[in-house]
Parts: structure tokens; sequence; C-alpha cells
DNA sequence: CGGCGCACCGTACGCTGTCCGGTCGAACGC
DNA sequence: GCGTTCGACCGGACAGCGTACGGTGCGCCG
């Protein structure tokens, strides 16, 4: 038998929109999606645990919805850039906003197909459509698409549990950064010179500057490779 | 009280490695990370359940382990580069080789901080080496290393549920690319113009090729920030 | 031989996701 | 009016999870 769809039409009932919302708040004030069970999202909605799987039919559903969500609340500025790096960077900006808005919600990106839905078509549609607009089309454009979501993804998954600290210790990163340099600063300088050297250095890892920074040594790459304008 | 560790000194007998050679072998024959329950990994190992948690404190630290281990794992190639375009190449295919060996294990990378350990230390150091050797020293190594690491791990996270195919169904990835390309296909051409034109196209999102070339594209803007040698 | 420590593990507990089989109220036909 | 149907909701139960507790039995040392 199908799993039975609920249609919500009372609108101060519930509705699948609803349970994503509470899920997406669950996560991100809790930090670890671990922490989203069934019955604590349950009972956030006051309802009964089973009441949610009239909605969903699993619970990878409601994580999959979550993020398509996120996917699909991808922003972008109002003007669109004509500049091929220009556009480039705005675009990558754009996509580690995104994931900095739910940052425990990156690891369902990295984790699950979410493209089915319109979500991701949403997201995917403007960004080849403002990499059209600058100039970046055909199978450039996906490989843009590719890097620029990929490197994205890349960076807030290693990121985050690393400025905001193992799950639980709430994050100090300032002190956590004086331990890690501490750390590689006291190893044994005959067998990891260079890690001891740059001990200063090494856990100032990843932050915004550094993004943008590998972004724009990409971008200027890639330029070179965007056919002139013809217009 | 400390959790007691065992010391596995009987060459015959159990020991942290062999527990994680184990959790291993299940993480990337199920290649699905759930799969690995400490029961499972028990049972495999012919040894009771609780008897784990004397070489670990919590499944935790088994995990841990496992990245530590795929980190430590990694691997360069004999000869070292004195130019930095071709080191960086090198590195940045070594982070993603170390990926594809166990693609499962991905996931751990990007959600724990596993750089206690010598591991983390050892790849660390490792990398580091092959930069200064190009001449690539001081706070520019330490970003290149966050961008390498950053971009192999977005990119294999990215890949792996997408070329494997939903965690289960034997991955006919060609099979998959097909769906996927006539489901873009069969979009609404007013809503999704770029989408639909590049429905042929999208589907072939991550490919190593498509790694070495955004690879590439970074390389080619980063090497200018190199200071010549003056040797 | 007595005692101790260590490697090992059976049992039990609280938690998870989810199936089954309700209950209750509104809508409908007669 | 009443009987039926249907859809939204959910209580209870179940298998499986990680792991705390409290053993058991062996090897070693005095």
């Amino acid at each position: 038998m199908p799993p039975r769809r609920r249609r919500g039409n009372d609108p101060s009932g519930l509705t699948a929109d609803r349970i994503v919302d509470a899920a997406l708040a669950i996560a991100d004030s809790e930090a670890d999606l671990d922490r989203l069970t069934v019955r604590r999202l349950a009972a956030d909605l006051d309802v009964g645990v089973m009441t949610l799987y009239g909605y969903f039919r699993n619970k990878d559903e409601i994580l999959d919805a979550m993020g398509d969500r996120i996917l699909g609340s991808m922003a972008f500025p109002d003007e669109v850039d004509t500049e091929p790096a220009a556009a480039l960077r705005t675009l990558g900006l754009a996509f580690l906003a995104m994931m900095r808005e739910h940052p425990s919600v990156v690891r369902l990106l990295a984790t699950r197909v979410t493209d089915s839905p319109a979500a991701l078509v949403g997201a995917m549609e403007g960004v080849l459509h403002r990499l059209a607009a600058a100039g970046i089309t055909g199978p450039l454009a996906v490989r843009c698409y590719g890097f620029l979501i990929t490197y994205a993804l890349g960076f807030s998954a290693y990121e985050t549990p690393r400025t905001w600290g193992r799950a639980g210790d709430a994050g100090d990163a300032a002190e956590a950064r004086r331990r890690r340099s501490h750390f590689y600063a006291g190893l044994d300088r005959d067998r990891f010179p260079h890690t001891v050297d740059l001990a200063a250095e090494l856990p100032a890892l990843p932050t915004d500057e550094q993004f943008a920074d590998g972004l724009d040594a990409w971008i200027a790459g890639v330029v070179t490779r965007v056919p002139s304008r013809r217009g």
C-alpha cells in the first residue's frame, strides 16, 4: 500500500513544511544532527510520534526534505554580474553562505542525493542562469557549478567541527586554536619539522578569508577559459 | 575511573589495530557507515561485544581511529616535485586517491576532528614537506593545504552517493546518469531553461577529470603567488 | 596455595526508528 | 435520525542500537 501523505489544507494544522521547519530548528539549536530524533521532533510539534509518518515515509525522507529546504533557500544578490570573475565570486560566496546558515545540515548535502525535488533544480537553475549572464555556458558552466558546490561543501564540512569545537563544548574558538597550536608546536621537531614551524598558522585553517582566497585563485585560473564576449 | 586500554602484546590476540581493520572492512564492504554496528564488528572478530570496550572508550573512538587510519594511509609518489604546479597537482590527486580508497569513511573526515593523533600530523607533514620542496612555504603553504584537503573532501563527499547510487542499489552508474538526464530534460523549459539545456551534461558532474580540471584551474591561479626560486 | 590482575563477555537498560492496529470526529447516503 | 466510511491522529509493542554493570576464568607472583 502506498504511504498515504497528508494534505494539511487546514491552515492551523500540521504540514510537511512545518515539520521540516521544526526539524531544522532542532538541528540548528543542537548543532548536532544526531540529536534530531523522531520523538523529539514530535514532542516539539506537540504531536504523537506516528503522526509524522503520515507526512513522510520515514526519517530519511525528513532528512532529504531538510536538505532540499536549505538548497532551495539559496539566495543571490539582486543584481546579476556580467563579468565572469565577479559572477563566480558571488556564486561561490552564495554557496558558502547557504551552508553557513545551517551548519549541522551540511552533512546531509554531502551524504544524500537531493536533486529530485525542485529545490536543487531551483538552486541549480539560479546558478546556471547567473553563469550564463556572465558568458559562462555549456560544459564550462557545468564544471563551474560542480567546482563551486564541491568546494563550498568541503570547506563547510571541514570547518564546522573545528570552529564549533567538538559537539557539546560551547565553542571558544580562539582557545581551541591556541591549544591546537601548542599541540603542533610540541611535536618532535626532527620528525615533523614543517608542522612545528607552521604551528602558529595551521590552526587558523578554515576561515572565510581562506575560502575566498582559494576561490579567487581558482577564478583567476578559470577566467582564461571563458570565451570573450561578442556583444 | 580511566578506561583501561588493552595492550594486546600477544601477537595472535586482539589489538586496537585489528579492530580498526575489521571496522574499515565492514564500512568498505557495506559502502555504508551506518551498517557498521558494534555488534556486527564484534561478531566479525569472533569476540564478545563488550570486549571492544577494553580497547576503545566508545564507538566514537573507533570511528576516530578509522579516520586516523585512512589519513595516515595517505601515500605519495616517491619522487618529489620541485615545480610548484606539479607538486600541487600531485598532492591534490593524492588526497583524492586517499579518499577514494575508503569512500564510505569520507564523511568521518568531514565530520570529526582527527588531528590529535599522529596520523593527520603524518599526512600534514608529508604534504607540507612536499610543498616546501616546491618552494611553497609559510602561510601560503597553509592555505594550499587547506584548499587541497577541503576540495578533495567536498568532491568525494559529493560524488560518493551520486556515483554509487542510493545506498543499496548496486550502482549501475551509467543507468543512473541516464535517468537524471531525463529528469532534467523533462523539466518545465520556461522555468528552468538552463537546466533543460544542459540536461545532457549535468549528470556527469563529479568525475576524476572534473576534479583534475578544477584543480588545474586553481593551480594556474595560485602559482603566480609562489615566489620565484633563488637557487 | 592464596590472592590479584587482566582479558573477556552475558545481561540488562534506555534509547532509537517504525509497524500494527486502533480511536475519534467530520462527511455522506438514505 | 442513523450507519458507514474515511482521514487524521496516535498508543503500544518490537527489534536493534550503544553501553554500564558486574561477573568469570586464567596466568602470575608471593
